[in-house]
DNA sequence: AAAAAATGTTCAGTAATACTGAACAGAGTT
DNA sequence: AACTCTGTTCAGTATTACTGAACATTTTTT
């Protein structure tokens, strides 16, 4: 290793805003120094700092921090240049309503599912924005169908990794999962059976970018007992032949 | 000034992700350092960091970098903690429904307007995501009905900033404005006579946290000739009334 | 096709500064 | 009032971020 050109000072910094999370929007400099073991002095200066810039807010009445609404601009600029939302919103619409369930669009990004969109049946206006949103490959339908198509040794990163359980039915054994991804390769479409919140199926197919690789998934999700095996199978034909009519996009 | 210990590394680092916008979404190397004035390699090093932490994406083609999707998740976290935003959603629908038009919510956030919110009229499902988009203070109806109620040196540092100009009508001139404002605080609304975009007229009035400080507005917006002087007055009661019922929550 | 210009990348050295660690301050609890 | 737990300050040094020049690579111009 010759040459590390990387900022090591700005990693940290970053580690620091990373602390913050939506369980945990709220933290003091001894909290997050403790969990970064790093220095008080140090935390403090980098919160300082962040605070200084907009990009965290310092409440008085206890001293703490929380993320602040910079980070919501540089979001927006994000967003604004992502072409495949607007895309994508008018057919899942037309899935959502065509199921009566949620549909929801999904990227993978960096080893996660990264959540786009979430359209509800019935032109129900969407309350809840989930664009930023994060889950695991592992438990969910669209990370499973993503899972499945990417390439053998990321496959084998995730398998040999933590899969951390989020109800009883979470596959948590690598040899299980690595057997459902042959049948989600095979199917067509992978199936979350209450593996990520319980009492919820999901069913999920992926698509992929011109080079052939997996780019993101489709799914619809709602109380298990709607999800038959019937329409398990009606709902991953229904996306699919949504997703036929995008597939010259990316 | 005995110490400043405020990160300058991470503050350098910030000023290189804030050079990306809507407009300027991919920018290379050179770009970046000849407008930071900063050294080509020192630029090089800090992009290099951000793309290891997933906060910028390297376009391999034409190696120039764009804002990453970690950003999202940080913007993702800041917004499902805002509580304001769902509480006026239902008010927005009403306001919107009611009088035909657009109805924004905006914060009052450093010396900018924040967007927040955007309902459009006859329950249309909103496509366009507008949380995170900023306005300058002085050109637009949330800004000015903002403006005219924050502190007399606040008033002062904008007055004596630069006004840029947006369309012909935009206010440049700070005495204009220092009256335009009088008048907004003795009116209890704002208009906007298509200052920041030609065309469109808007009409804001502001609401208070429980400190009595300014705290954000709500506008409704709209083609010119849909304002005229009894609609504005109109518009502005609307507002004003529904506005009555939630003041209360902050 | 060659030359030139512009861009991205690498790296050794040093000038700058980020971090250490201990002391202080202040709030909250016992 | 003593104690404990926070957040804050600061001088010193060990780290490292930045400089600046050279190299590599692509694009543009001649």
């Amino acid at each position: 290793m010759p040459n590390d050109n990387t900022v090591k000072s700005l990693a940290r910094a970053v580690s620091v805003l990373e602390c913050f999370s939506q369980k945990e929007p709220e933290l003091g400099v001894t909290e997050i120094a403790d969990r970064l073991k790093m220095q008080k002095s140090t935390v403090y200066n980098i919160l300082t700092t962040f605070q200084s810039l907009g990009y965290l807010i310092k409440n008085p009445s206890n001293n703490k921090y929380q993320l602040g609404y910079k980070l919501l601009h540089l979001g927006y600029i994000v967003s604004s240049n992502m072409s495949i939302r607007q895309q994508f919103i008018p057919h899942m619409k037309q899935i959502a309503n065509a199921c009566g369930e949620v549909c929801y669009l999904g990227l993978l990004d960096r080893m996660e599912v990264l959540y786009v969109e979430a359209v509800y049946p019935n032109s129900q206006i969407q309350m809840r924005n989930i664009l930023g949103e994060r889950a695991p490959l592992h438990c969910t339908g669209l990370g499973k169908a993503m899972l499945a198509h990417m390439k053998p040794e990321e496959i084998r990163e995730v398998l040999s990794g933590p899969l951390p359980g989020f109800t009883k039915c979470t596959i948590t054994d690598p040899a299980v999962l690595s057997n459902e991804l042959e049948e989600i390769r095979n199917n067509g479409y992978a199936v979350d059976n209450m593996e990520h919140e319980f009492g919820i199926r999901c069913v999920a197919v992926p698509f992929f970018s011109m080079d052939g690789s997996v780019m993101g998934a489709v799914s619809v999700s709602g109380p298990s007992p709607r999800f038959d095996p019937a329409s398990v199978i009606r709902n991953a034909a229904l996306i699919t032949e949504h997703l036929q009519g995008l597939q010259h996009c990316f």
